[in-house]
DNA sequence: ATGCATAATGATATCGATTTTGGAATTTAC
DNA sequence: GTAAATTCCAAAATCGATATCATTATGCAT
């Protein structure tokens, strides 16, 4: 039940584990025939190829690191999926950490993928990740792109979304049907996309000439109950906001949930708008209108990426924002009277 | 930047890669003193474990595989996490596939596991797998177990949800809110789960004396698209049913979507109930009611019982079946007058 | 036949850590 | 003081595939 190895299949054909070596991956310096013997032979023999072996040879494994921070998101699901459907197709596998927003996590991760010799790594970085963290310190890491999560003048490879410009179509399509108060809930304040994103709804709010009102920001961690709670803050707030931005769709879902409890109704009584538009925001009723952030998209792109430095790993920073659209369902509700 | 082997760091202390080898290791063969002056020189060097060499000498690699049909379905992602947490404490590092239901990818996956030398395997089949795809062939395999889909009678190891009891659950719920005619949607039959609930489903109809109706029987891929276009199905049935079981979060909660499009509301109108119970089940209103699937506590057992595996090879199987639970929250309605 | 280019294959060092065996140094025993 | 027992470490074989370089066949022209 043991494992064959090259050395056994070259002694049992009576040649050189050279040339079993050689014709197993196709080359053109064996004869046809020569190739065929030995890939019969290796068949018949359940011979499987010794990728440690290999790679210590090599230094290549034909493996990437991925983290994410919450698999169960999905959001990150769906992320996820495509970045190992593209990767899956360069001939690559996967190695995964749900590092739950633990720097910790994350940062031993990543040295695993150096021991591992992972040929490159995607990130989406916890929060309070420093560009350090990603850095090669004292130990020399692999070559990484962040995705989803990322650090706006850095020189690091990334995909992310144009949170800023998500934000402030978010904010201007609430503001146009006529909503003046509206609260800005969800989001870690430490990420970068936070920030962005507060820039766009502050942008669209001078865009209509009302003033910033901090108060009307809530950050909270991503998770239906922590967008359920936020609602109860919403109530405290005088006079209470007309609408809401909120920062994803497990926050709007459940932040959505805790109006529904309060007899608030989004769609009616109050504009409500999300984002990314994974499933979870056609699910309920009315349907989110939400910023659509493209996971799908957003995830090949990380991946190619990431092959492309792996392939050249001197070439410039390669930096995607992906524009976001606005997609109008009903939370959003009609138009208010001021 | 190339990093340092055990062979520098052993000749830049003048001492042997064997000294440096244990001592980095904690062996008590090694000095005290000894063991500083190596941990101090790695440190200092920036050195980094190979695993590949490492593992291609002690053949362990403290890696798992685990394939997923679809790691975007919150049920498994969330049953992913929990098994990628379990193993992380444990030490081991995972490599992920999604295999889309395509069985193809999920052999190549295997096989590529045994070529990494992957200490073990966790299998949620795709839909048409044999006992034979996961068993060695004509080459060894690592030792697998199956999680959330199940060969019942096989001799293979695995954690599952025990289905035939939680439809059973579910059926006999709706019949005592005096429904008569309860549809049975979702779910692959060729899936052993899919059988197992509806054997559960038919105990119920026996016990209320109601026969077996197969025109009730809806099967459908998981999926909110799947399910809401099941409920075009639904209309077509003559009488129409009064109530429904669905096999999943998703089917459920799209197949309640497409009720409400038409007209019918779950929980007033019409009884539904799910099952799962990730999130997606109480974030729409009404609630759904459930039989509940406990995916962190599957996946947690499904870990522990491969590292048991990996630990003791010979050991006989071991199969668990989880209990299932009701849990009643509104989407089944109140009584209905037969 | 002879020479020579070219194709096909073999021998072997190598990747970096682990592990076994055994030797030297140090300590303990008597 | 020598013998025995430890303690600490070095040397070297090993894991299995790869790649370089050398060598042997083969084919073709002269």
């Amino acid at each position: 039940m043991t494992k064959p190895t090259l050395r056994v299949i070259a002694d049992q054909l009576g040649v050189s584990t050279a040339t079993v070596s050689l014709a197993m991956r196709d080359s053109t310096r064996i004869s046809e025939k020569m190739r065929k013997r030995v890939k019969a032979a290796l068949q018949e023999a359940g011979y499987v190829y010794s990728r440690s072996a290999a790679s210590l040879r090599t230094s290549k494994t034909h493996t990437v690191g991925v983290v994410l921070h919450d698999v169960s998101d999905p959001f990150f699901g769906a992320l996820l999926r495509s970045m190992e459907s593209a990767l899956w197709e360069a001939g690559r596998i996967i190695f995964l950490c749900d590092s739950n927003e633990c720097r910790d996590r994350q940062s031993e991760f990543i040295r695993k993928m150096s021991e591992y010799n992972a040929d490159g790594i995607i990130v989406c970085p916890a929060i309070g990740t420093s560009i350090e963290d990603l850095q090669s310190g004292n130990i020399p890491l692999p070559p990484s792109v962040l995705v989803s999560r990322a650090f706006v003048g850095s020189d690091l490879d990334f995909v992310t979304n144009d949170d800023r410009q998500s934000a402030e179509l978010a904010a201007r399509r609430l503001l146009d049907l006529g909503h003046r108060r509206i609260a800005f809930v969800g989001g870690d304040p430490t990420l970068d996309g936070f920030q962005e994103r507060l820039k766009g709804y502050q942008v669209a709010l001078d865009g209509a000439s009302i003033a910033f009102d901090s108060t009307l920001v809530r950050p909270c961690i991503a998770g239906v109950s922590h967008g359920f709670e936020a609602s109860d803050w919403l109530l405290e707030l005088n006079p209470r906001p007309t609408a809401a931005i909120c920062s994803s769709d497990l926050v709007t879902v459940g932040f959505r949930l805790g109006l529904i409890r309060h007899g608030i109704v989004p769609g009616e009584t109050f504009g409500l708008v999300g984002h990314e538009d994974n499933e979870g925001a056609s699910i309920v009723i009315p349907p989110l209108t939400v910023t659509r952030v493209e996971s799908e998209k957003m995830g090949k792109l990380a991946a190619d990426m990431l092959l492309n430095r792996i392939e050249n790993p001197e070439s410039p920073p390669q930096q995607i924002v992906l524009e976001s659209r606005l997609i109008i369902r009903g939370s959003c509700g009609p138009s208010v009277s001021p």
